[in-house]
DNA sequence: CTGAAAGCGCTTACAG
DNA sequence: CTGAAAGCGCTTACAG
């Protein structure tokens, strides 16, 4: 029922091969033939099967993306900016989660040997970087988005988490913040030791090293972050500012604040980072160090697809620059327009 | 390079045709050899060709999604939702968006045309039903997942607007609230008429009819209801509820309120709707109507997945109820707990 | 219980 | 400039 390219052959009086040919544009054709089996094609509205081109080719057209959740807000934007690039090309995106799960790992690793997809793009679900480097090795071209600290030699995109820490303690700083406290994320990622390091060093450089009393090792949770300032102020324990490590944990952070009638940013000053929606929509809104997330998801796309065209992957990251945010939860407003409240 | 059946069948000794046999459990053969197979397999490990298997059997084991964006919150949800179903059937799931842009929805359609996948789940992009429905009528499995009210004669999964409109609305009354706003989503949504006429023939049929002054119409972004809100209290309207159709625009009546002077809940009370995470994370948190977002992914796929397995898909929308979840922004909460403000 | 052969819908040397 | 044939890696009647 479908049409095949056989039907467009037949009707155009031409063999598979030429239509082939039209079809991908190689050798040498008389423009005659050319323009009657487009006109062949049209007609019959065909289009060539993908599965079959796939195995006659030995390229399947599409990348694979893996992630370790869908409901974290932030994954959302890498995927909307790797979708747009994979569409564009005229590829098709595959998606797979792994919820660090050994069977879950095992679903995947079965997809890769089917060689359901040209190419691999990775957010690493904790756990699996043996295995992906070990794929990478074995030949499958992987580019890695990396929100843990950089993977040198291995093709990945990266932002600066420590300049992006580093620019969350200048800002502070320039405010006359001199006891500011921090709330991480899980001390195993990259990028908790990345943008701690980068904010501790500036504070440090500055005169004013930081304390273990001022680090506390969080999970990059909300309820984490209201928790952690709620138990600090009740040891009687005084700060200036907070830099939370995401923006959830750092949106706890205000409404602990709040619980405790403490004024934001007039007492406290409250820093956080990824600048997800969210962000805009905390009261008050919060100073955030942006992430080009989209930006990682594009590159990374870009670079996978352009290996497909024999560009060669780089064999280290790609880095993407952070920048500060300021919004209210930092600068106190001047009262120059009429404040309604 | 990449083993294949041939070597599988060359190792053991026996034909292609067994080793596909015992691949697919089908037909009788002799249990020595199918061990036999079985253990060559494991020894190389073998893995058949996605392609080749689709290609020969004509069908994909891949179902297809499209989706409008996948920067909206509540789209992950749903997303996790359905490829926990997939990937647990084996199948792999192969994501599309649809911008509305006629070049996007081109490129969609060459897609199907060129039968990517054996079924197609779908949140629709805005104006593209003639188009799905074509498809449907073409003979694609297709299951919808409708925010948009429900569709008569149309595989989908849909949720109870209607009544999540009247649990809002019920929860108010109860509350002593006979002067409540409405802020909607956009107008030709279906989903917005459906949760404003709960809402409203519940008022109605308790003596509060609505007027129309009480409705605002939205857009469902957090600056719209703000600025709804704000712009009322300038005209001097006085209401003691506001009913916001999604936690987005609720979280924007939220801040109004709130640069307005006005304590919530006590003298206005704000209900939203989706139950996404920023409700729990608003201050105060939000009282909310709960979509079964995860569940109705799941639901899609799974009749999707049944459908390929011989169950015809249900001509009618299967629905899946929302619940009130009730939260500080609008039940006065007792001063039993010490609360540190 | 098992295998040879044809077929799925393409692409790609190889000839002419 | 064009086509016949083999091949991509499987499945599935059809025989035996």
């Amino acid at each position: 029922m479908p049409i095949t390219i056989a039907d467009v052959a037949a009707h155009a009086g031409v063999s598979k091969t030429t239509v082939s040919r039209v079809l991908n544009g190689k050798g040498e054709l008389n423009a005659a033939t050319a323009a009657r089996v487009r006109q062949v094609i049209a007609e019959l509205g065909y289009v060539p099967s993908a599965g079959a081109v796939g195995l006659a080719r030995g390229r399947t057209q599409i990348v694979g993306m893996l992630v370790p959740s869908l409901t974290w807000p932030w994954i959302g934007q890498v995927l909307q900016g790797v979708i747009d690039v994979v569409e564009a090309e005229g590829f098709g995106l595959l998606l797979f989660t792994c919820d660090r799960g050994e069977e879950s790992l095992r679903r995947f690793a079965k997809q890769v040997s089917a060689k359901s997809f040209d190419g691999l793009l990775v957010i690493e679900p904790e756990g699996t970087l043996d295995y992906i480097t070990e794929l990478h090795e074995a030949g499958l071209p992987v580019v890695l988005i990396d929100d843990r600290g950089h993977r040198p030699l291995f093709p990945s995109v990266a932002t600066t988490d420590r300049s992006g820490g580093e620019s969350a303690a200048q800002h502070l700083l320039e405010l006359g913040r001199h006891r500011p406290v921090v709330i991480t994320g899980p001390e195993s990622f990259g990028c908790t030791q990345e943008r701690l390091a980068g904010f501790a060093d500036t504070y440090a450089a500055n005169g004013h090293p930081l304390f273990p009393d001022q680090i506390v090792v969080g999970d990059f949770t909300f309820e984490q972050g209201r928790a952690a300032v709620t138990a600090m102020l009740s040891t009687g324990m005084t700060f200036d500012a907070v830099f939370a490590q995401n923006d959830l944990s750092a949106t706890g952070v205000l409404l602990a604040l709040r619980e405790a009638g403490i004024r934001v940013p007039e007492e406290v000053a409250v820093v956080g980072f990824d600048d997800v929606p969210l962000a805009s929509y905390s009261d008050p809104a919060l100073t955030t160090v942006h992430q080009p997330l989209r930006e990682m998801g594009d590159a990374a796309a870009r670079m996978l697809l352009a290996h497909f065209k024999g560009v060669p992957l780089p064999n280290a990251a790609s880095v993407l620059p952070t920048h500060l945010v300021v919004r209210d939860s930092s600068l106190i407003r001047t009262q120059l327009q009429p404040d309604p409240r």
